[in-house]
DNA sequence: GATGAATGAGTCTTCATTCAT
DNA sequence: CATGAATGAAGACTCATTCAT
């Protein structure tokens, strides 16, 4: 195996482990298991373990810069309507993300990272967020308020998501800044409803 | 300062340094140096480090469901339109996340749990997608599909969010299931553009 | 209670877990517990966990010379033959051990002391030393040379205790002496077989 | 120095601190400064300090379990006594015990163990207990009632070491097994005697 | 005297990294 | 280049002892 082989059949080992236990549960000796390689050869190819995990980060976030830059020649602007270029965007999104799921688990850290004790709790949590949303939206379907044709699955998670980024957003990332909840919420609620909500004729 | 108080007190003083440099950066020396107590006195009140995390996010989830259940109490479901419950429930569960700024941080896990380094690059990405989402938004602006009212910081979130939590829902922890990126797609469009494009009297 | 009877409390508390699992897996709070007393109450009356063991010995040692003084006071020398002598001190030292199976556990310390495992351990060391002189003796009495009036059990431990004695004193607290091994051995089968063997009528 | 040579000398060195110290007076620490090597050096080796000590105690028992194997095949029982017999018997069990003079240590466990203050109380018992058997016995001689060929020191340590093991044997090994006290002292006094006492033509 | 929360020195153990072969 | 034994800094946890109430 020759050197650029053997550095990438490390990154992969080491993406496989670190997707499955995180960056701390992962060590060394787990690496070099699964490469079948021995413990200094590893570091013949990376500083250090650090090095190693920001490698892998650095990969793809130069696959996801290509993959973008690849999409947005294929486009042609002036012949798809707006609506297609936004499917066709996420599609691709999507795709990219699809592509590893190993370093979608890592980068995206959902319930991942820590212990599996840890993740187990945290996966609850979640779990009870997304049934709280996909009941409230079987209750609207019920009532008549919500679209029938809405993948209830898909659109809770959607939600969710969107939830928890915003609440990130504005209440880790950007901390002293002073926040409008209900402003805020009257903006998400104007994106979200039309799309959930049955078209009413009038005074909806 | 009585038991309870000082339980209470090493749980703050735990949860904002989990919050600032995550789990596996957080050494014990750090929660007692923070909390001005000796290294015994930790393990008076808690078996371990892990057993101080896990009464963190317990408390928190305890929390949660004791929030849900008096705002559901609270609503009249016979005076208040969908709109509004809708509203009133995705103030609520902000409400809730913004009230404990650590805690939010350390279940949300965005940028957080890793080194300050990884969070960094980890931060680059979404940064970029944010950005990417940001641009697609005011192009969409500018070319007259989007509506001028939409706060693109917000919308941006909220998609980049969706995406992340339906990637990491259909790729990661439902791995294995075949996928159909199409209809997905399909579907999270139908749920967004109504939100978001200008209403278009006839043929949109 | 009274500080003696505390004072009492605690050593017959102490003395039941030391003997049960030795000084160094009996914490102070297993004491504590033991005696349901508080843990500085200890250190009222012990200065500390060493003192404690100590004195549990030292009243051990106290109460042995007690004992014997008195049993040697009970003896009118002229008046019993030394066969009766010997009974009578043998079964004295034997009452006096057996009047205290706690003290007796820790001062013999044969198979505590350690961790169960390692006690365990070395149980099945004497186990097979034991078993190896019974069976010689088994096969002494089929042979017609061993008495058949021998409690094998008694015989075996009492060889085995003599053995292992004998070895300590020679090979571990004699470090450095010139040992004559033919010598000793002989001196020991001399005086062991004797009293084991058939008597034979000549040329034994 | 290869693995299975390193590995001797960590064990050869913690057996001597062991011996010297008692399992829990001996540290890590200790073994490292005494092997010259490092700390992580006796984890490559062993799991742990427990794992250490019984593959120790372990390597002990296999060499008995062999040496006795081999004493047993060098043995023509038809060309030897009884008492011949015997004589190989226990000469070899004593140069097997000699041979390894730390292990005996350990594993005899008599004043070992404990800290060296206890130890030093232990064995003032011990020897207050050695010294009676010994007058004793110097009494028989001067009273022709004991053989005048009988080596007193190792005589009353055959006796103590005896005493000492049926009493563990009775009193805490089988614990709660009703004890006749009278038909055991009868039982050693008729074991004990006929090899210390000086032969009486009639009336013994 | 009794209490038990607080203390912190002392230990074991881990694991990324090095370096001689 | 590859190897893997050796390293030792770092970190979690224990537990005898203290002392304010």
């Amino acid at each position: 195996m020759n050197a650029e082989a053997r550095k990438a059949h490390i990154l992969k080992c080491a993406k496989k482990l670190f997707a499955e236990h995180g960056y701390y549960k992962t060590q060394i000796s787990d690496i070099i298991r699964e490469a079948k390689i021995a413990r200094g050869t590893v570091y013949q190819y990376f500083e250090n373990k650090d090095d190693l995990f920001v490698t892998l980060l650095e990969n793809f976030y130069a696959d996801w810069e290509k993959a973008v830059a690849l999409n947005l020649k294929e486009i042609d602007l002036d012949k798809i309507s707006a609506k297609q270029y936004i499917f066709y965007r996420i599609k691709n999104t999507l795709k990219f993300l699809q592509s590893d799921r190993d370093l979608c688990s890592i980068v995206l850290r959902m319930g991942v990272g820590l212990h599996k004790d840890f993740d187990l709790l945290i996966q609850r949590f979640e779990a009870k967020i997304l049934n709280l949303i996909a009941s409230d939206l079987e209750l609207g379907i019920r009532y008549g308020n919500v679209r029938t044709d809405i993948n209830i699955e898909l659109a809770s998670n959607l939600i969710a998501g969107a939830l928890f980024r915003l609440s990130y957003h504005y209440f880790v990332y950007k901390k002293g800044v002073h926040i409008d909840l209900d402003a805020i919420t009257t903006q998400i609620v104007n994106i979200i409803i039309p799309g959930i909500f049955v078209e009413r004729k009038k005074k909806s």
